[in-house]
DNA sequence: CTTTATTCTCTACAACTATAGAAAATAAAC
DNA sequence: GTTTATTTTCTATAGTTGTAGAGAATAAAG
């Protein structure tokens, strides 16, 4: 614990308080500068002097707020994680069945320039899940919440009747699920500007062969 | 041109020929350290002193072979595409349709510990890749090449009348190429040891989809 | 102004990197 | 043995990295 209770500011009674700063709001800051380094230069450029120009200081200004490199990238991704995780939540909220996974689909999908940078974040996070046990745990751990989500819409869209085919539900979510991993992959490897890559297409295809 | 051609070995008529090393034979031997290295310890355990170390040499060893550690990177990448396409048409040869399109997903999902460990291979070449113009291209060329050899299976399978999905066939082409793309990193993430994803069930139920 | 706690800058450092190149080891031919 | 060309080791170098910590800058309160 270095920097006392980083959620309650402000709060001293006797003497001198030139606290300013919001230790989360500035992580948050830092994470967001992180992120833009490595959207742009990649991971390689993500170095500790890189990310704290980027966010407007110098070299050991982080320190305070993230006491190692590594306390910052787990941080940086699982942010980019929680945001997806809550764009899906907003997106999804009273939908049902095929039309719920499509949306669902739609949003986690690089169909736009933000959610490309975020494909281009998600790989150096696989890289470093390779060898990293726990960055992978937290990699399965989405993975099966996602899959539990697609069933889930799967096994309405059987009840309303929309999907029909005798393949099992548990084969389709991991082809969808990998599908859409396959996706980030094509759009980060694009070359900057390019967003169209017929993913939209692609999907609304692939409802179609679970209507049959 | 450090160093003469490097295939025509041991052709000198006039004096000492000490020439013991294939210099081809080397740079695969040194290539399938690194390989070894980074399916171990990532890619970020391969330094060129690791890697010679692995390969039975001292640090400066590697020079005459490969001038730069990033020509030795990309030699790596290119021959394990080479290998898995070498792979792709032993066993696609001979076959049409679906037959030969289940080969072809057959040979690149993950099954066994070899290509898992291609698969841990292939990630940090993604990662390259993202800030790697011409590794971009390397990848992108080569999927569009597999793309290519899924259409011509699916067409196949359409004259023969095994295919009857109205989807069309680039877009099942994207589909199952994302589906592949996404399996590696399955494996690519998944502890040490486990070798059963359920790909092979995964893709024996997407050829069904086709088939309706 | 002074006091005081916090925040940030700046310099320093040890570890590690790729790479270069001199020198030693090596092994065939004589 | 000597000669000779190749191969490999070894040491050196310049650059970068994450991290540490002293000190300066900062800003509110008295």
């Amino acid at each position: 614990m270095a920097h006392k209770s980083p959620s309650q500011k402000n709060i001293r009674e006797w003497a001198a308080v030139p606290k300013i700063v919001d230790h989360d709001e500035r992580r948050l800051e830092l994470v967001d500068a992180t992120w833009r380094i490595i959207a742009r230069q990649g991971m390689e450029g993500a170095t500790m002097r890189e990310i704290a120009l980027e966010a407007g200081f110098a070299n050991g200004a982080l320190k305070p707020y993230f006491p190692t490199k590594d306390t910052l990238l787990e941080f940086a991704f699982g942010h980019v994680f929680n945001r997806t995780n809550r764009r899906i939540a907003d997106v999804t909220g009273g939908r049902t069945g095929l039309d719920a996974l499509q949306a669902f689909c739609l949003e986690v999908l690089p169909l736009d320039e933000e959610r490309i940078n975020e494909a281009r974040i998600v790989i150096p996070f696989w890289q470093k899940a390779v060898t990293d046990p726990g960055k992978a745990e937290i990699h399965r751990q989405s993975m099966e919440e996602w899959a539990d989500t697609i069933r889930r819409y799967l096994a309405e869209a059987r009840n309303s009747g929309d999907v029909r085919t005798a393949v099992d539900d548990s084969l389709l979510a991991s082809q969808l699920l990998n599908m859409l991993l396959g996706a980030q992959i094509e759009a980060a490897l694009a070359p900057p500007g390019r967003t169209d890559f017929g993913h939209e297409a692609q999907l609304e295809g692939y409802l179609e062969l679970l209507r049959n």
